[in-house]
DNA sequence: TTGTACGCGTTATCAC
DNA sequence: GTGATAACGCGTACAA
């Protein structure tokens, strides 16, 4: 037998006050007597009281809990985004209930049914499959975090800025050619200005550049066949020349550096690479990987910081508040895909 | 004014029947007729009713919440098994509520409490810090992970059979010397095994060994220093010897690579390296790193599998079942960094 | 096959 | 400062 569970009832009785006053004990403590609360104090211990949420969230509607939708993909940046936003629970004190996707919108929209049905008070959103209009609508505010965010809050990095550090960086290096490298992406994404960012700033300096929009896929031999025939082509295209190149992404970066060392057996003073996200794989690589940090660990506070303010704004004035947009700016990070031939400077 | 939730109630007085034939709607809908599913089927659908599970979870007690507690650890083989953990969904059905810790035991214990006052229905544990016999006393079921598990069950990989693959397929390649790398290891963990199984198979088979304890700290930094040290260490004492090293983690064995490279611009044909649990970090590598792979997904099932199945003995049988400890094989990964040099085997 | 009445554990309201 | 009492949304004997 499951022995029966100690509610405030049990300790109300073992301590002679009503369930009201055991209640209060928890939220208004000082409304209670010293001698009241060391009486209550007692009587839990005695019984060996255990919290249940059930009926908290029941009455008050409050569950203390945040939904997370993620996509159930390989690359390092979300891994590590979660990481962090789980670890903000000792400065927030709110749970996570977390799914992943494959990006499938009749699916998400089951998560997010279900997360609300959990009464989760607030929706953090990574994945890119539903559009924030659909996100607008429901009951809770929702935070976005690098994705389209027209209707909902976000924190996004600065990603026109975090590309113009990029290019600058490898124009200070005298490139003569600079390449972006970068995936399909809709235009309404946050990441799309990093094209943009890559773009401006090479017409603005008269530069030489070229875009180059490959779709790697979800494996990554696929994206190996891509970046060879990317690097074929550059080495056919300009022979000799100093080739910058500034990908979308940290792992394109390394994957593209992987290939190089095999061919050169270390990296060839004419090329220069900055990658994007400042992932912990960038600094795992054999020679560090250049990058715009993201700032990971601010992101992920700021993202809840946000979301816990519009929670309470939910709260007290019965509708979700209007989006905010939060922009956290880039870091960027100068190491050996850059650096490692210009060690005075 | 957030507009009162659609009830129970509200749906019976609008289709004409009684709450509890729309509880029945839901929990056997067998024990209707056709007809009257339809009626509260279009009531459901005009009154836009959206389901509540605190009431549920209240009156039967069953959240279909597992609790999760995991390592804050930047080791890649936590953040792919909590990917895939979570990806599992789809299959069985359980939501996950996830806490990350430092490895307090006092802020461990306090996780846990909360996640029981959510009234999860199981606890799958991966941090090592709590004792299985503090779990065991838990009103509910736990499964360990990878960690020592004598009161608990548990799903590990068959760490033992793993050592001795990888230092056997090293033997194949005759290396001279044979290293295992590994941090310092409490030898109730099912990683202990992995220098067990080293041990006794280069006794067996008379082979030249050598256990290199060292403790690599969180920072990668550390562990750089470690193994250049130990890198030197080698080639004094080994030189032109064959060194097969066989190291306990995937993360250590492409670090010892990175320095290999950037020493000698390739991998060296007189070092053959075995890392261990396959992560994708290994084929993220310069050269892809063989490896001990811990069959991750399968892991995640197995552990899932096992969870719910403890949950619904408990369920039945009013106590939480005797621990049971599942064993998955481990597979031998044999990748470039034994086979770059032996293309025809 | 369907309905009544009560329980699950906590909070809110209003009296005292 | 404290206590009845009625919610909160759903499940389930038991009765019909």
């Amino acid at each position: 037998m499951p022995q029966k569970n100690v509610t405030f009832d049990d300790i109300a009785k073992y301590s002679g006050f009503s369930k009201t006053t055991i209640s209060r004990y928890f939220n208004r403590p000082e409304s209670l007597t010293e001698e009241h609360r060391n009486t209550i104090r007692k009587a839990l211990e005695e019984l060996d009281y255990k919290e249940n949420k059930t009926g908290r969230i029941l009455a008050k509607g409050t569950s203390e809990c945040v939904g997370i939708l993620m996509p159930s993909s390989r690359n390092f940046y979300y891994q590590e985004i979660l990481s962090e936003i789980l670890s903000t629970y000792d400065t927030y004190g709110y749970k996570f209930m977390v799914f992943t996707s494959d990006g499938n919108a009749e699916t998400e929209t089951r998560y997010i049914q279900e997360l609300l049905a959990y009464k989760v008070e607030g929706l953090m959103i990574f994945s890119h499959t539903l559009p924030s209009s659909y996100l607008a609508k429901l009951p809770v505010p929702s935070v976005g975090v690098e994705r389209e965010d027209e209707f909902i809050s976000s924190v996004n990095c600065d990603n026109y800025m975090g590309a113009v550090q990029a290019v600058s960086l490898l124009a200070r290096h005298n490139c003569d050619i600079f390449i972006h490298v970068n995936t399909p992406t809709p235009t309404s994404t946050p990441a799309f200005q990093r094209i943009t960012g890559f773009q401006d700033f090479c017409q603005e300096h008269h530069l030489k550049y070229e875009v180059q929009m490959r779709d790697m896929g979800a494996r990554s031999e696929n994206m190996r066949v891509q970046l060879s025939s990317l690097l074929e082509n550059l080495e056919r295209v300009y022979p000799d020349q100093k080739i910058g190149i500034f990908f979308s992404s940290d792992n394109t970066a390394n994957e593209f550096l992987k290939l190089l060392i095999r061919k050169y057996h270390t990296l060839p003073d004419r090329y220069r690479l900055v990658g994007f996200d400042g992932s912990y794989l960038g600094q795992q690589a054999v020679y560090s990987i250049s990058s715009i940090g993201q700032q990971i660990e601010k992101t992920a506070h700021e993202a809840l910081r946000l979301l816990i303010h519009m929670i309470r704004d939910t709260r007290e004035t019965g509708s979700v508040p209007a989006p905010v947009h939060k922009v956290i700016p880039p870091v960027l990070l100068r190491r050996e895909t850059t650096e490692l031939y210009n060690r005075k400077d």
